[in-house]
RNA sequence: GAGCUCGUAGCUCAGUCGGUAGAGCAACGCACUUUUAAUGCGUGGGUCCUGGGUUCGAUUCCCAGCGAGCUCACCA
């Protein structure tokens, strides 16, 4: 590290540099590369926070067996007091507190313990017992040192609270603010959850390009980068959904991919130009039967990840178990009475503007108008709405679904119009993608497609009101001092 | 892209109706062998985001810039 924030953060990494060489002269590894422990924290507290006193203390005229441990963790609490000492162990998102006092760890353990800061991490063995306070706590027989925090931890009450820096340092907004760390955990669990509820059902999970020479499946404005040896443009992709289709065609019935998109635009609570989503596609379906599919996906991973499908967001209760499904005319006219001879896309339009952020309670909007749908199957009976839904919950758009068209002559023609109003200036209407036609040339079973946007979900799974809470590293623009300087010279 | 708000010690925050700043934690020193936001005594630590303007004097007022948050627009 060659740049400090301040003389202040100079002086503490040499003054740590010192301490350093004080522990290895102790007989201390510096930076040794491993240790052995027994139990990891959450483990040892599962196993024995049932534990009385009188069990792990015994008494002192029977003294209990002694049950010996050892664990590795980072210091987030110390505590001396002359030739005795607490400190508490941070691992995996739990703590456990170890005492250490010297006729128990010898002169030169004590002259360790001493040299310990907060963040630092070490080994401990010893044995168990209970403070008279009640804390279950390990009488430490052994210290090991395992790795020095050379600058200085957060504020131990409050701990990280700029919003900007836990979103730029997440390495400290991770261990010094457990609930941050909770959020990623659990959306490692509704990913799982995900995975197997669509696994159980025999589909099958993969994986297409990210790299695209079309950046089809969805409106959106494209980043755009460059093959060299291949001297070819290509577009991060905007959707997998028309790779995801032509596995359907290759004989996949079932597929799912979640897999991250890139669009090129705006950064808001609600959106990030990366984002996780999970596209799914099942042969012989049709929108009413993801309808069914949806509801129960997302009751079901609700369950598994919280124990429950009520959650609190934003303010409101809301439960993933209680759907209502309106038409999209329904729900417009509902809001406003007077747009009853409203077209097709003056009626999206004021679903938008009016109905969408009304949406807490999960409701399933379906009967698109067919000129805001590009890729979905028309209503059988009415060529003027296509078999297509998207769900909503706090407000929100979560999901997006439709029959997918499959009638390549058809597909082709809308192409045409999406490519007339790119011509229009229209610069996010999609773009031609002949191998996509042929591919439905070769026949597409009837399919029902969904997309469901894993981060939004998971902001309402862990009451998150800012996507940047459940992306580990969100896009920030960078912070170039230099930059800065010369901006502030423009003036 | 637009509007509003914010930027003070490593962290969490006060404060200055314009006279170059404080607390707690963290750090350093001393005391303390069951503490847990340990305690007590003492010490050090700041380009008050950056640049300009107004002023005798700016961290404070004004302008511009940089970064962030919120709202709106675009979108999922």
């Amino acid at each position: 590290m060659s740049e400090f924030e301040s003389e202040f953060e100079r002086g503490l990494f040499a003054l740590r540099q010192e301490k350093l060489d004080a522990i290895a002269a102790l007989g201390q590894q510096r930076y040794p590369n491993q240790y052995r422990a027994t139990h990891t924290i959450p483990q040892l507290r599962q196993a024995f926070d049932p534990l009385t006193a009188e069990q792990l203390n015994g008494t002192p005229e029977q003294p209990a067996p002694r049950i010996e441990v050892s664990i590795a963790g980072r210091i987030m609490a110390i505590r001396a007091q002359g030739k005795a000492g607490f400190a508490t162990l941070q691992q995996n998102g739990q703590r456990l507190q170890i005492y250490v006092r010297q006729d128990a760890v010898g002169e030169d353990g004590y002259a360790l313990y001493k040299l310990l800061d907060m963040g630092d991490h070490i080994g401990v063995s010893g044995y168990l017992f209970r403070t008279r306070t009640g804390e279950l706590t390990i009488h430490v027989e052994k210290l090991t040192f395992l790795s020095k925090a050379m600058l200085a931890m957060p504020e131990k009450y409050h701990g990280l609270a700029d919003v900007e820096l836990r979103y730029r340092q997440r390495y400290v907004d991770l261990f010094a603010n457990l609930d941050s760390r909770e959020v990623f955990v659990k959306r490692a669990r509704i990913l799982r959850a995900i995975r197997s509820f669509f696994d159980a059902r025999d589909y099958l999970e993969v994986e297409t390009p990210m790299m695209q020479p079309i950046a089809g499946g969805a409106a959106a404005r494209p980043f755009a980068t460059h093959h060299n040896a291949l001297d070819m443009d290509l577009y991060l992709r905007i959707a997998p959904e028309l790779y995801l289709k032509r596995l359907v065609v290759g004989g996949l019935d079932r597929v799912y991919e979640i897999n991250r998109n890139f669009r090129n635009e705006g950064i808001s609570t609600q959106h990030n130009p990366e984002f996780t989503m999970l596209e799914f596609y099942q042969a012989y379906a049709n929108y009413h039967d993801l309808m069914d599919l949806t509801e129960q996906l997302i009751a079901q991973v609700a369950k598994e990840v919280n124990g429950t499908t009520v959650v609190e967001f934003n303010g409101h209760t809301i439960d993933l178990a209680n759907w209502q499904r309106l038409t999209m005319r329904e729900a417009v006219l509902r809001a406003c009475p007077q747009a009853q001879q409203a077209t097709g896309r003056q009626l999206y339009e004021l679903f938008e503007q009016h109905v969408e952020h009304t949406l807490i309670q999960p409701t399933i909007i379906y009967d698109y108008p067919t000129e805001v749908s590009p890729l979905s199957k028309a209503k059988p009976d009415d060529p003027e709405h296509v078999e297509r839904f998207e769900f909503f919950i706090g407000g929100f758009e979560v999901g997006n679904a439709f029959s997918e068209l499959n009638d390549p002559v058809e597909q082709r023609r809308r192409f045409q119009d999406q490519l007339a109003a790119r011509e229009a200036g229209d610069d996010e209407a999609h773009q031609m993608d002949e191998d996509y036609v042929r591919a439905l040339s070769y026949g597409l079973p009837p399919t029902g497609g969904e997309g469901i946007g894993i981060d939004r979900l998971t902001m309402l799974l862990t009451g998150s009101r800012s996507i940047r809470d459940v992306i580990l590293f969100p896009l920030l623009r960078r912070q170039d001092k230099s930059a800065q300087d010369e901006g502030g010279a423009t003036a």
